[in-house]
RNA sequence: GUCCCAUUAGCUCAGUUGGAUAGAGCAACGCCCUUCUAAGGCGUGUGUCGGGGGUUCGAAUCUCUCAUGGGACACCA
């Protein structure tokens, strides 16, 4: 248990001791640092529950709490504020368990089996800014899940059939009209005809798009060739494929670059296999309902207090469509792999929509009835309009366009010592991913943004390389030491004490991040405890200092600081190079 | 039209279980490198928390209402 959980932990059983049945209490972070370290809130929450005064109560706690000699400077003030200060002692204590190891610091929770669906990638799509936040986000949140204890599964659910492909095929179809992929009387190998590169496929896509929107017929072209290549095609089927090929190869290489891994390279076509077998169900559970030709699954419900639309789970022409195929995935991950919890991450706009799959599923049993499903929508990235982006217009920037662009920022900004062509690029790159995604954990998950260019580029202050350049800097500092012992024995002043009540706070913060699913407040701590670091970095000079008992304190102190930045930095998914 | 979500400093955003004096970064100006990486540190200031009512010891936070912007609303994903 953490350190300031434990002492929470005590206080409580303090308080339950005075008789108030209190659940838990919260220490934070004192927003009144001339009054002490920390405060304590729950005596004017007491005093509303059992009709006393608040402050009586909060006098009451002071007196007990004095007993305890981790405390000191215990006071209380306005209505019932309890301010709170750690001795010395406590927080030398405190240091050296971090410095034995800084996991120390991390609450686990009862571990649960997790199945996580993000990224969000489209075969045959170029991966565009927009795809950012649910890589990043799902990427991080995977991360933390499995810090605090948890057993988590995560796939990609590649966008592998479905318009688009119909789209791509008719535009290669008109590109390539000789391809054996379209002569049906072929029924050889198609080994030769491919040529496609991903780059191709970046213009391909938006023009079919394109045109299919401005002419019907070329729309009904590709609804029949999307059904056709559903119900096997034998050209279709073997050209998809290999567009599937380049499309991944391209989609995994960039996921990698910004660390983003997942346990599942699964699709939409995945789960065709469990679509019968799911139909089945739903008709044993009488659920569907045929209307306008197409079949549909009533989700509405009394209490609703807007209207909502039914589920479509077959079109007309009697095709699956994203529902259908939602479902029987949802079916299959249940089949195969039993989680406690299902996590959808999309944008906020298709929250009715899961609404509805999570509605349907429930209804016709394609999960347990203790699976909890999960949507944790994020916000939207905006053009310089305040719209979101279009997915399907081709004018949106696209992710690797991003990257090279921030990676050309920060090479200019590089030691001129690190000579070699390749390390530069490496790290140039490493600081670029950083900027990017502490960039976009900053604002709250749901928050929609507006996507600038030059907010990623921004590379001093409360940014990715702010936080790397601090850590490799702590890193250096250590090394130079040349020294195995740690162990912390003094507190010299309000700079290193400063850092320390940070330290300690840490627990809150994980737990706040994971209770609301966004990333945001682990990436205001980390800016926190750094500038805390680096103000006490500028006032002491620690490797030239005299004390052998200081120096060693300091140095713990910037050892635990350091391997703090890591773990954090690393459930983010940003990756701390050597030197910069 | 119905239902969601936003509106906080010049800009971008925190502040989401109601708490003390609403905070950061950027931008602007000044200072600090013979000394552990200056992508650093220190200092200087700005708010009708969109408007108006309500709830209470206490509201940026809860509630009602209005305004503005955005989104969703069955055979796209």
């Amino acid at each position: 248990m953490s350190y300031i959980k434990l002492i929470e932990e005590d206080i409580k059983d303090k308080i339950r001791e005075l008789g108030y049945a209190v659940e838990k209490i919260d220490m934070t972070v004192s927003n009144r640092p001339d009054l002490g370290d920390f405060q304590i809130n729950d005596a004017m929450k007491l005093a509303k529950q059992y009709g006393e005064n608040p402050r009586d109560i909060a006098m009451k706690i002071k007196e007990v709490l004095e007993r305890d000699d981790r405390f000191k400077n215990i006071n209380v003030a306005g209505p019932g504020f309890i301010n709170i200060s750690l001795s010395d002692r406590a927080l030398i204590e405190f240091l050296n368990t971090l410095n034995l190891d800084v996991y120390n610091n991390i609450d686990k929770r009862d571990a649960k089996r997790i199945f996580m669906d993000y990224g969000g990638a489209n075969i045959a799509k170029t991966l565009h800014v927009g795809h950012l936040r649910s890589a990043n986000l799902g990427e991080a949140l995977k991360r933390l899940a499995r810090v605090l204890g948890n057993e988590v599964i995560a796939d990609v659910h590649f966008g592998d059939i479905g318009r688009q492909s119909g789209m791509v095929i008719s535009e290669i179809k008109r590109m390539h009209p000789d391809w054996k992929y379209f002569d049906e009387s072929y029924d050889g190998d198609y080994d030769d005809d491919f040529t496609i590169t991903s780059e191709d496929l970046g213009e391909i896509y938006p023009r079919a798009n394109l045109a299919s929107k401005e002419d019907e017929e070329r729309m009904e072209e590709v609804r029949q060739i999307t059904a056709d290549l559903e119900n096997g095609h034998r050209g279709y089927c073997a050209l998809w494929e290999k567009i599937k090929a380049v499309s991944i190869a391209e989609i995994k290489n960039i996921y990698l670059k910004l660390n983003t891994n997942f346990d599942l390279w699964e699709g939409e076509m995945d789960c065709y296999p469990y679509i019968p077998e799911v139909i089945k169900k739903l008709k044993d559970c009488h659920l569907l309902r045929e209307s306008e030709g197409a079949l549909v699954i009533d989700v509405a419900e009394e209490e609703d207090n807007s209207p909502m639309p039914p589920l479509v789970v077959i079109k007309s022409n009697g095709a699956t469509l994203y529902a259908t195929r939602e479902l029987a995935t949802l079916y299959s991950r249940m089949k195969r792999f039993n989680p406690d919890e299902i996590w959808y991450l999309t944008d906020m706009r298709q929250g009715l929509y899961f609404e509805q799959v999570f509605r349907a599923s429930k209804k016709a049993n394609l999960v347990n009835s203790d699976t909890l499903l999960y949507y944790f929508g994020f916000g939207t990235m905006n053009g310089p309009d305040g719209k979101p982006f279009k997915t399907r217009d081709g004018d949106v920037m696209d992710l690797k366009t991003l990257i090279s662009m921030v990676e050309e920022e920060t090479t200019k900004r590089l030691n001129p010592n690190i000579t070699d062509p390749r390390e530069r690029k490496e790290i140039a790159e490493k600081i670029a991913i950083a900027a990017l995604k502490y960039a976009d954990f900053l604002p709250f998950r749901t928050t929609d943004y507006v996507f600038e260019p030059s907010k990623f580029a921004d590379l001093e202050g409360k940014t990715g390389p702010y936080l790397l350049y601090s850590t490799i800097r702590m890193n250096s500092l250590l090394k130079k030491a040349d020294t195995q012992i740690f162990a912390s024995h003094k507190i010299s002043d309000d700079s290193d004490r400063d850092i320390i009540i940070n330290l300690l706070n840490l627990p809150n913060v994980i737990n706040n991040a994971y209770e609301m699913k966004s990333l945001n407040e682990i990436a205001e701590y980390l800016y926190k405890l750094t500038s805390s670091y680096n103000k006490f970095y500028a006032e002491h000079r620690i490797l030239t200092e005299e004390d052998e008992e200081v120096k060693s304190s300091w140095l713990t102190l910037t050892k635990v600081v350091k391997s703090t930045n890591e773990m954090l930095l690393d459930i983010l998914g940003i990756e701390v190079p050597e030197k910069m």
